[in-house]
DNA sequence: CCATCTTTGTGCACGCGTTCACAAAGGCAT
DNA sequence: ATGCCTTTGTGAACGCGTGCACAAAGATGG
């Protein structure tokens, strides 16, 4: 029981390094829409722009898959659409089941993004009986009993964890021993899964907290009187604005964090 | 105008470097978790299992923070939540807007894990007239006329775009132009900031496509007959099911992705 | 008070990722 | 055909993050 590695450690996947992988879908992204627009091929230094990073980055990204590129003009851009695409294997088609039909879960399945690049949910799967049978997004949500069974007929490999927290650990071990073997996890927790299990973990608390992080810093440097670029000096007074609750009791809170309710209120 | 940056270049904010204040919340979880099992203190190899990290980079990181730990005993539980909580800036209370109340808004607004960690949300804004007045989450939401007013009234200076992709940019704008220096973005989209301006973005369907990819390389591998880690051979069958798609039409999707309807159906 | 045992804190080395800078390659105009 | 101009692809250097391994520190028992 490898305890949960959010991502694969370091084990560079048939030489395409795991950065690499992880801006692809960035590059796709602005791949589609530039392909949307009709344009035929386009520039590292211009969809660097697009996707938001160095262009010799993105050229040495793209340099891993091989030498798409043509010099002094640029980059097909449909012909790199289908290359990454092919990559990250999206030109084929992924079942995909969502566990955890609260708020969140019902974002996600009506999330047009999942259907527009090769994911198809599969299945919306919730313990709550009174859940079963009513549809989200179209798609009928089914008791968690069913859960083997659905991934076992439709050969689904990836799973979304979206329950609360407390019940994402035993969720997640019914997956893998029904044969999913990637997870996606929104619960704020730490999932312990089997070597050859893939986790990814997203956190909407914690983003936010390395935000209060960075903001508490910017606000110290202005106290302190520091050299401050230009556009965040309109915000002195919030800073001073914002009262202190230290000294807060972490246990009384409503419970383990994450605790969202199961069924989604209308 | 810096294109959007995901979070800080590397200019590691006053010694502590960036990936030890990623890792900081999730040290925090975990010993909030003992705390409230009254446990006095903790060792970096336990606390380290708890939080999924290797006990050499736990105790490295807290190096950063101080020596707040005991040779031959631990760390104290309480001592170190609220050195923790500190550093992350959480003892302060922290006004949020979150703009665009969609599916995912109304997911955002119910989620307990921000109220429980000194974030509270301060309204709740999105475009359709339709919207204002309705209580999501017992807060009612408010037409985004009144964006700059909310955010200069409450001292806002984070905000969370949950808006579909082609509002973001300019949901973006207004926010900094009023005031916020933090932003939590949902929308898929590249996002243009000034400098000093800290951007974070959670993108769900990059994540499944990272899934996604490291699945195809599971079952080429598989299908390649290359040594596999035991654990993953449960699944045999499952990737020559599915069927493949290729040769799709990447125009041919329904519109640029993630645009979820800026109204949640009920 | 001393010996022993546990656990922290960190110096060091290594590898991944990023960035610079430039040679090679190809289009295009003349 | 030839030379110029643009843009790719990559070698090399650098810096950050990770993990190892161990010395220092302190608690604990006798």
């Amino acid at each position: 029981m490898a305890t949960g590695r959010t991502h694969r450690p370091a084990t560079r996947s048939r030489g395409i390094p795991e950065a690499t992988v992880a801006r692809l879908p960035l590059y796709l992204r602005a791949l589609t829409a530039l392909s949307e627009r009709s344009v035929p091929t386009v520039s590292s230094e211009e969809l660097a722009a697009a996707a938001g990073v160095n262009s010799a980055k993105l050229r040495k990204d793209f340099s891993y898959l091989g030498s798409y590129g043509t010099r002094g003009v640029g980059y097909d851009v449909e012909y790199l659409v289908y290359q990454i695409s092919r990559e990250l294997g999206l030109t084929q088609d992924w079942p995909v089941v969502i566990v955890g039909i609260g708020n969140l879960g019902a974002a996600l399945a009506n999330y047009g993004g999942f259907a527009s690049r090769g994911f198809r949910v599969a299945a919306l799967i919730d313990a709550d009986p009174a859940m079963a049978g009513k549809p989200v997004a179209g798609i009928p949500v089914q008791h968690t009993d069913e859960l083997e069974k659905i991934i076992q007929d439709e050969g689904v490999s990836i799973g979304v964890i979206a329950t609360p927290a407390g019940a994402a650990q035993q969720v997640c071990e019914r997956l893998v021993a029904a044969g999913v073997t990637s997870i996606l996890n929104f619960a704020p927790t730490v999932l312990s899964v089997p070597d050859g299990v893939d986790v990814r973990k997203v956190d909407l608390s914690i983003e936010l907290q390395i935000l209060a992080f960075h903001e508490q810093r910017k606000a110290g440097e202005l106290a302190a009187g520091a050299v401050v670029p230009a556009a965040a000096s309109r915000q002195e007074t919030a800073a001073v604005r914002r009262g202190a609750a230290a000294g807060r009791e972490p246990a009384a809170d409503q419970g383990p964090d994450g605790d969202v309710p199961a069924v989604m209120p209308t």
